[in-house]
This record gives C-alpha cells, sequence and structure tokens, in this order.
DNA sequence: GCTGAAAGACTCGAGCG
DNA sequence: CGCTCGAGTCTTTCAGC
C-alpha cells in the first residue's frame, strides 16, 4: 500500500522532545539536548522536521479562565432547523469569543459547542441573546460542567 | 465587597504580551518589547507576574491527533450506578490516554468524556473495553464529532 | 543527520527613579 | 513598584562533514 504524503517516523529523541515541550513550549533547547546527549542545534532541526509534518501545530500559553471570572463551563447541543444552514450558523458562532469549541456532530444535535460564561445568569444571556438569535437555530440543549477532572493532550 | 485574592489588572501592555504568547508561545520577548516599546526585561517581569497571578496557567506545543492517525473525536456520555462512583471512575478513567477531557455534568450523564480513537472499529474497542468495563458504568452515549470548527482559548 | 561557532535573544540580579 | 542595564546562558542559523 502507497501512502499519499511520507509517513512520520517519530524515534525515542523525538518523543522526549516532544514530551518536554508539550508539557512547557518553553524549555531550555539545551536542557533536552544535555538529557538526550546531542546538540542543541540537532534538537532544532528535529522541531522543524516535526513542524513540517504538520504533527506539531504551533504553540500556546494557556489562559485560566477562572482567573478571568469564567466559572462556568458549559456544552451546548444545537438543534438547526435545516442541517443545509451549517455554514452561516457557525460563522455567526465564530463571532462569539464565549465559544471555544464548535462541533458537526452526529445524534439529535446538529451542531454541539463548547462555551464559557461568568456564571449561570450570563450563560443564559448567551444563550438568549447570542445563540437562540441566530437564524437557523432552532433550539439548544445545555449541559453544564460542574467539573473539569481531565483535560490534557494525546499522549506520544 | 472585599476581594480575597489581589484581583488581576491587566492593562494594555499585558494584553498585547498574551495576545502574542497565547498565539505561539516561541514569540520572541524582545519582538514584543520592541512593538510596546519597553525593555525585555520589563515584559519578563510582567510574565512572571500573570503567572503568579495563575492567569498563565503554563504553556504547550500543540499536537495534531490526526497526524498521529486520530481520525474520530467522540464525546461519549457516561451513566454511573450511583454519582457516589464518581471518583473511582475518574481514577480509572485517567488511565485510558485516548480520554482527553473529562468533566462532571448537570443532565441525564453522570460524566462526560471527549475522546480520541484511530476509526469507528477502535472507538467500538476503546467503549466496549475501556469504559464500559469500569466498575460503576452503567452504560454510555456517543455523539461523534464529524468536523471540528471552532477550537480556542478565550479571547483577551 | 549531526557538530561547532557566531549573532541575537532570554533570564536574572542589581540598582535607579 | 515598575523600569533599565548588564552578565551569563540559551536559541537560531549556517557552513561543513
Amino acid at each position: 500500500m502507497k501512502s499519499k504524503s511520507k509517513p512520520i517516523i517519530i524515534d525515542g529523541i523525538d518523543k522526549k522532545i516532544l514530551r518536554a515541550l508539550t508539557a512547557d513550549a518553553r524549555t531550555p533547547i539545551l536542557e533536552i539536548a544535555r538529557h538526550v546527549g546531542i546538540s542543541g542545534a540537532a534538537i532544532h532541526q528535529r522541531l522543524r522536521k516535526l513542524e513540517k509534518s504538520k504533527l506539531i501545530s504551533g504553540s500556546q500559553f494557556i489562559i485560566d479562565p477562572k482567573v478571568l471570572g469564567y466559572s462556568t463551563m458549559t456544552f451546548v447541543g444545537i438543534y438547526l432547523e435545516k442541517a443545509a444552514d451549517n455554514e452561516d450558523v457557525i460563522r455567526a458562532l465564530k463571532k462569539v469569543p464565549e465559544v471555544l469549541e464548535c462541533h458537526y456532530t452526529t445524534g439529535d444535535w446538529n451542531i454541539f459547542i463548547k462555551m464559557l460564561a461568568y456564571n449561570n445568569n450570563h450563560l443564559m444571556l448567551l444563550l438568549n441573546n447570542k445563540i437562540q438569535t441566530i437564524a437557523g437555530v432552532l433550539r439548544t440543549e445545555s449541559i453544564i460542567s460542574l467539573d473539569q477532572q481531565i483535560n490534557r493532550q494525546i499522549k506520544i
């Protein structure tokens, strides 16, 4: 079987690099270099290879929404009038900054979103004024996350 | 009203720092410094302040699971025999690396998780052999994400 | 795919206003 | 307290193997 694009081959050194940098994107590269026994420049070249392969899609500082006062995380299932309205609804949802994720899903709901709010009252305002007013949205069902116990990336 | 811990005051410079580093955690600090007109050391001190306030909870390289072959993302609602089993179930879920998020939620389900699988067959194996076999788990309902159109952090 | 070296950037402590 | 300056360390690039 032929694969269209080069398969990514990551060896033990790549894994160590990825484990260090997925835990802390500003881990000194020379520290990793000393740990695995090759030069900093070599680590740097491997990183460029991993970025080119798209395995690494970027790096981010992580902001804790709770410190900004967002204490309510909610999953919202959205029913559309017609599934074909999808694209316009997505466009409208992108304009609501509290919407963090948006999925097109199987099951009863057409669209499934993850959303932040300051509190339950704010959540109600967002649903009433920002989500349910989008053309094509029929109704919504909310599932409030009372506590998030796991939050991680896939293991390397 | 008195607040127990010092409220975080972020000015325009802090916002520019955060916007740069949430987009790319390895943005050169001196580049930000030149852009806002203060020294690199001053940026560094502000970063330490933001970390100390917990507004920044860390930094990560982002791995794209698709490049590793994980083409199926699924949300799974879990019914427990008794809500009190929660803690043990969470402990078991933490041992399943494909589980990326886990929430304790309102609504019919007790627990709600986000999970990766290579394909639908792998998803079935994970549900049958890893999730539904956990003591206390009654049954599950799966919602497959056919496409994720939004994935972002809260805006600063 | 690696090394070594050089230029630029990061980080931290000391000290100024 | 928030800033700048400077010294030591780290990052990044490039030539060479």
